[in-house]
DNA sequence: CTGAAAGCGCTAACAA
DNA sequence: TTGTTAGCGCTTTCAG
């Protein structure tokens, strides 16, 4: 391995000299700094990240703390579009992204003791269950972190508008003459909360008797069986309801199989809108209309923030992204 | 930050004795041992992993390189399974994951460059493209490496039996009695390469005659757009294939939209069958019969190759993981 | 504009 | 069983 010294001692300047040079001091002359350069790059030079962190207290690492109660991890489509966005700029600006596990050495230990012991320089967290006592240990640390969907005054977060986007499904569903609109709700997760405060507020705003029957929790981990089970539910109403409105595209594919199951069809019989606009949606018969979540910029604002708290040791900030409504084919009007 | 040093003064023995205590060396009384783990967790000590890895040369850390030409990144379905695969088992071996960019510092450089600068202890690939030059330097160097779906002689590689899963495909609509079957092909990837052979190979066992015109390359990049255009030149043929074998499901995915555009159904008028069982398959209407590949032991048996060649700095293997064939609704008889 | 000296937190011989 | 010494590769005062 070539070191500042081998560059020093060949080129007759001290380490010190050396090492400004790669940091872009500006009291090196010009030809100093070529000369340096020059051999460094003959020498096939590579800084050591590790030794540099040792002295400067400073990783260029951001955590990706993440865990998914499914067990789906990464494969969750949300999870996955919002790490793209955010990689995508975190690289520009320098960083390099590490997975933070509650285990560290293949022992348990919890993510502040991971974050610390690695020396990341912030963090970036994806977690839906916010009862997590080790993530609240994380909270109260020092550490810059980014949450998304989470609500926090002592760190930054970003999350979509769910509730607007909520208020827009219903209306959807409602212009289109639907008045008995159902609800599969996300569970107590920071986003499934938010959703149904929209369906309620939006029945409430268009004079819709919310009917208490037709509003069923899926489970928080929004996956397609927790869907199903709901809508069966709904199947089950003496009168069923002529929309569903799920808070996750994965409960209504599950509400979609279990409207066919029952021999009914969609949207003849049930229209159908989702949430986050997975990729599969519009490949599905009939193709889903849903809220679409901008996964992608979710998380290069989430990394923009973060980085700035970072560098600017800036307090904490929020932020919200706008959704939109993707009409597709799975309503009709009644 | 409490150190070492600190457990030592409070203590009253050496630096020495606290480390030989934290890496588990039989030489410390159990009496000592004690007093300097209790002590240690009084003060909340906990160790610097970039002090570690400076004098041990070890940072625990594997890059994850992971380049995708269509942009999708860590959206594949296929990245996302193995990556899910292999966290776990390097996870629970003491490692953690690492991004590795062609970036590094904001700047441009090269994997190779990237991941000695961040002294990781060996790279998992998964990069199609296998002419990218960054990518040859890699292969050239020393550092333990792992290949998915890629043929090397220096470095280890594990793929899925893809010659194997063609053949069951073709044989399965064979037996079906389909004879104008098409191939639409995954491009000039070692995957695409391998199906393709896997797909002329079993029409020569069963003496079907291969129709070049029945052979379309999609992109490498297994896009739907593409599996879409490679179908609208298979309907354009004189005698329409009856049976389409895609080398992937999003290829598979293009195709059955093209063919309902064109006013035809699947399976009424052309069966197909996909590779990879991305989770969407089981959801499209029909339900998509595909071969599935296990992306989670692909992942996780690649991490067990590599963190064998990082331990026992043993030379390189090369495994195969058996794939399955999946009948669902896209396929009849004929 | 350049360099000497000290130190970041930890481990590894080697002695004792 | 414990401790001394040296050093991993780099940055940072501070002095020249």
């Amino acid at each position: 391995m070539v070191t500042i010294y081998d560059i020093a001692e060949k080129t007759g300047f001290s380490p010190t000299t050396v090492s400004k040079v790669f940091n872009g001091y500006a009291d090196v002359s010009q030809k100093t700094r070529r000369k340096i350069l020059d051999t460094a790059e003959q020498l096939g030079y590579l800084p050591n990240a590790h030794a540099r962190s040792l002295t400067t207290k400073r990783s260029w690492t951001i955590g990706v703390l993440f865990v998914e109660p499914s067990g789906a991890g990464i494969l969750h489509p949300y999870f996955a579009g919002v790490i793209e966005g955010f990689k995508r700029v975190a690289t520009s600006k320098g960083y390099d992204l590490m997975f933070i596990s509650k285990d560290i050495g293949g022992k348990k230990s919890g993510y502040l003791e991971h974050c610390k012991i690695r020396g990341v320089d912030g963090v970036v967290v994806i977690l839906p269950d916010y009862r997590d006592p080790y993530y609240a240990e994380l909270l109260e640390s020092s550490i810059p972190c980014v949450l998304l969907d989470q609500e926090s005054v002592s760190k930054s977060t970003i999350y979509s508008d769910n509730v607007e986007g909520s208020k827009r499904a219903v209306e959807y569903l409602y212009a289109l003459g639907h008045r008995r609109i159902a609800h599969i709700g996300g569970g107590q997760s920071f986003a499934g909360e938010k959703r149904m405060q929209g369906y309620l507020q939006a029945m409430k705003e268009l004079g819709v008797p919310a009917n208490p029957e037709y509003i069923i929790q899926g489970s928080y981990d929004y996956t397609v069986e927790s869907g199903k089970h709901a809508m069966e539910e709904l199947l089950r109403c003496k009168q069923v309801p002529t929309a569903v409105f799920a808070a996750g595209d994965n409960l209504a594919v599950g509400a979609m199989m279990a409207i066919r199951e029952h021999g009914l069809s969609v949207p003849g019989d049930i229209s159908i809108v989702g949430f986050d606009d997975i990729e599969m949606a519009k490949f599905l018969t009939p193709a889903l209309t849903t809220v679409r979540q901008n996964t992608y910029l979710l998380g290069s604002r989430a990394a923009d923030m973060l980085i700035y708290s970072i560098e600017e040791g800036a307090s904490s900030q929020s932020d919200m992204i706008s959704v939109e409504l993707v009409v597709r084919d799975s309503c009709r009007p009644i």
